[in-house]
DNA sequence: TGAATAGTGTCTATAAGACAATATCCC
DNA sequence: GGGATATTGTCTTATAGACACTATTCA
C-alpha cells in the first residue's frame, strides 16, 4: 500500500494508526465525581459495584467513551444517566492510566468532576441503596493532596473501588486550588444565598475557617456577588441579605 | 457465563469490559509539548509530519500508549526518544478527545508538557530539519486562553497539525496560571542564574513586564532562591550574583 | 571617568486580620 | 428587652508598585 523504503519512526506510527485494529487498544472510560456540600462536609455520589472486580465496593459513576462522542459529551451523558442532572458545572480533572488500575483489562479513565447545590441534587430512586451520597473524609490539610476516604452517616468507612480514592483526593485538591482564582463556590449553592452560606461553602472546601470580615470584603470589593435586596425571614436574629453570583466577575 | 436476569446498566458495562475486544476501542496516544525560553520567547519542539494526514505540517512529539506502561511512562519514553532528554520537568496537561481530531480513526491523546533550559536542549541531529524549535506566537493576554501559532526564525508561520495549536495554547495558559503558586520558572533555567534571568523567564511566560523591585523582594523574601556567592564576569557593568533554586520552598 | 546594570532604602496604595460598635430581626 | 447574627468602621500588618539613590564592574 506504500512504497518501500527504510521506515522512519514517524512512518511506523502512521501505519500503526492507519490500521488501527492491528494493535491492542486500551478501553477508555469517563468517571464523574459529583460533589455537593452539606452541613460543612463535602459529599460525593457513589455507586455500589454489583459485580467483580471490587464487588460491593463503592465507585464513581462512570461509563465507556463511545466512538462517536467527545470526552465532554461522554461525561455529560454519564452524569445525566446516573444522576438525572444536566447543565451543572462539569470539568475535566485528570486522566488515570496505571496499567493495573483495573484487574480485568487495560482501562484508561478520564476523570471529570461536577458540582451541584444540595437542593438540586436528587438521587434517582430506581437503584435502591446502590446509589448514595457519602461524606468525604480528608486526612490532609491545604493542597498537599492524597487519597480521601468515604463515610456514611454514622461515620463508617465505605470502601472505594479501583483508584477512586485517588481521584476524589485530586478533586478536593483541585477545588482548593481553584477556589482562590475561579468562581467555584457558587456552583455548590442555589442562585441566591447569604454571604455566610458562601463563606461556609468556602470553609467546607478548604477545610479551615476563614476570617469573616475579610471574606465579606473580598467578595463585595471584587464584585463577585451582587445584593438582591431580599432578606432571610424567620431566623431568630437579624436576617441576612441574599446575594447573587455576578457572572463573569473574575474571568478574562 | 453469567446467570440470566434483567441486565442492569452496571452489568452491561461489566460484560463490555470483561470481553474488551468485542467493542471498538479508541487509540490512545501521548503528545508531549517540550518548551524552553530563548531570548524572551517561548519555544516548542515540533516534528514535521512526513505522512498523511496533515503531511508537511508540524506536530508535537507523540506516540502510542503501550498496553503495559502507564501514561507517565509513555510520556517519559516519548520525550526520551524524540529529544534525548531525561529527568526534566514533565506533567500531564489535559486529555483531548474530539471524535474528529484525527481523520484516520478515533484517537484520544493525553497531552503532557515538559520544561527544560535552553542550554540543556540539544535537538537530535538524525532527523535533519524534521525536528525543530519554533517560537510560540501568543495572540491573547493573561489567562484568557486560546490557540497559539508557531513561527520560524524569520517569523514565518509554521502550520500545526491536528489540534496541536489548542494543546500548545493550553500549555501556555497552564504555565501562566502555575507561575503564581508553583516553582515553574526554574525549570527553564540552568542550576545557577541571576535574578534578572529569572525575571526574564517569568516575563516571557506571562507575556508582560514585571516590576523589578518587587520581583526581587518576593523571590528573596519567600526564600525561593538562595545566593551562591558567585558572580557574573565580563558583563561590562556591575556583575549580578548567581542564585540557586531553594528546593521545596513553596510546597506543602 | 562614564556607561550600564546590580542592589538598597523609602514612601505609598492595597488587601487582610483583629476588634469594636451599631443594626435588625424574632421571641 | 434580650438573644443572636448582620453589617459597618477603625486600626494594624503584610505585600507590591513607584521611585530615588548607591555600588560595582568593564571599556
Amino acid at each position: 500500500m506504500k512504497k518501500q523504503r527504510r521506515a522512519t519512526r514517524e512512518e511506523r506510527e502512521f501505519l500503526a494508526t492507519y490500521d488501527a485494529a492491528r494493535f491492542p487498544h486500551p478501553s477508555v472510560t469517563v468517571d464523574v465525581a459529583l460533589l455537593t456540600a452539606i452541613r460543612g462536609t463535602l459529599q460525593a455520589v457513589l455507586v455500589r459495584r454489583t459485580e467483580h472486580p471490587d464487588r460491593g465496593r463503592w465507585s464513581l459513576p462512570g461509563g465507556f467513551v463511545r466512538m462517536d462522542e467527545s470526552l465532554d459529551q461522554a461525561a455529560v451523558r454519564v452524569l445525566r444517566d446516573k444522576s438525572g442532572l444536566q447543565g451543572v458545572f462539569l470539568e475535566q480533572l485528570y486522566t488515570f492510566g496505571e496499567p493495573a488500575r483495573d484487574p480485568r483489562t487495560r482501562v484508561i479513565t478520564v476523570a471529570y468532576y461536577a458540582l451541584v447545590d444540595a437542593a438540586t441534587l436528587r438521587l434517582p430512586q430506581e437503584a435502591n441503596g446502590d446509589v448514595r451520597l457519602a461524606a468525604l473524609d480528608i486526612s490532609w490539610a491545604g493542597e498537599r493532596g492524597g487519597p480521601v476516604e468515604a463515610r456514611d452517616e454514622e461515620g463508617k468507612k465505605l470502601p472505594l473501588a479501583f483508584d477512586h480514592d485517588d481521584i476524589l483526593g485530586l478533586v478536593v485538591k483541585r477545588l482548593r486550588g481553584k477556589l482562590g482564582y475561579a468562581s467555584i463556590g457558587f456552583e455548590l449553592l442555589p442562585d441566591e444565598f447569604t454571604l455566610q452560606q458562601l463563606q461556609s461553602v468556602h470553609e467546607t472546601i478548604l477545610g479551615r475557617n476563614l476570617n469573616k470580615d475579610s471574606f465579606r470584603r473580598s467578595m463585595l470589593d471584587s464584585r463577585q456577588v451582587v445584593a438582591t435586596g431580599r432578606r432571610e425571614a424567620d431566623v431568630g436574629h437579624r436576617p441576612a441579605e441574599f446575594y447573587r453570583f455576578a457572572r463573569k466577575a473574575k474571568e478574562a
